[in-house]
DNA sequence: ATTGAGATGTTATATTGTAACGAATATCAC
DNA sequence: GTGATATTCGTTACAATATAACATCTCAAT
């Protein structure tokens, strides 16, 4: 089930889904925190692509599982999933996005494509050595960094360079 | 004339003001832009200190000097300013703080303490390269990046070391 | 059964940011 | 100078994002 055309490159999208869903259920069983059903769909819904999603987005695709649901709802939801490392907020949208690496604890690197609106998770050791080294210098201590950088992605950049079909 | 408490180190806080006022004076002219009351006297208000400033602070600062301020009014001379780069948008806080080097073109590199508020530019190159590559690696084209690293900056650090006189 | 912790429901409000349109002001060609 | 043009500003209204506060529910441990 290859789906093309707003992902970062074809894939199988429904992997990325049950990997990420999969590994949560682990994880919280593990810590032994629940991953309610508010919980669990809030981070579903968040995986229905690899764009950043607004808030309120949320909101209204939970109401007809949620008819309850209420702006509280949502960010309690957003902040156990931050808490617990399976989401990253992409500060510079207000927006909210999966996390691709449940497994190791790191900080967020987010390429973001302004023209498909897909957000692609990074992990560079070597810009992270280069910042660390750089803090060092400054005598600051990092507690939580967000880099993001906005621009065209690969998949972007290359249809861009086909002729359209129609 | 230094100020001591809420500076990332003592320094003479005049000089940067007066820096930035007058670069900015000067490349608006170079510009054919104009500097106008309001906007001068946002920029002025965000060089306070070394603090990342919100807009409705802003708002109530500059209210003594423009009594019709409204919203609209700090929104758009805060674009004007960052569109002519004279100051950085802090996203992670929704907050604004001045540029420290006018004269490059540069992507940029915060450092931000969560204990005394202070928002520290910094310029590493080290870690633009390494940035770099990581694009290319991904084949992404980067037209702003964002890099924001929350903690604590090397005042705050000796500072919390030594022990307290009251 | 009681209790206590965590999760959710609910209402209200705070904070941050834009759209739209007309009036005022600066700029430039003539 | 005068009029045409672009830019800036005043003003109103509203949209979008986020939190506070308190009541209620759930469920497991005692
Ligand atoms: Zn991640
Ligand atoms: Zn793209
Ligand atoms: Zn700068
Ligand atoms: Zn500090």
């Amino acid at each position: 089930m290859t789906d093309s055309a707003e992902l970062p490159a074809p894939h199988n999208h429904s992997l990325c889904i049950n990997t990420a869903l999969t590994l949560a259920a682990q994880l919280c069983t593990e810590r032994g925190v629940q991953l309610t059903a508010i919980r669990q769909q809030v981070l579903e819904l968040i995986w229905a692509n690899h764009h950043a999603v607004k808030a309120y987005d949320l909101l209204e695709r939970i109401k007809p599982l949620q008819s309850a649901a209420k702006p509280a709802t949502i960010y309690r939801a957003l902040d156990f999933l931050r808490e617990q490392g399976f989401i990253h907020r992409v500060e510079s949208l207000n927006a909210f996005v999966g996390c691709n690496d449940l497994k190791s604890a790191h900080e967020q690197l987010l390429l973001i494509c302004k023209q498909c609106e897909n957000v692609e998770e990074r992990h560079a050791d070597s810009v992270m050595q280069a910042l660390t080294q750089e803090f060092v210098l400054a005598g600051f201590t990092a507690h939580h960094q967000a880099i993001e950088i906005h621009g065209i992605c690969a998949t972007c950049t290359q249809s861009n360079h086909i002729p359209q079909l129609v």
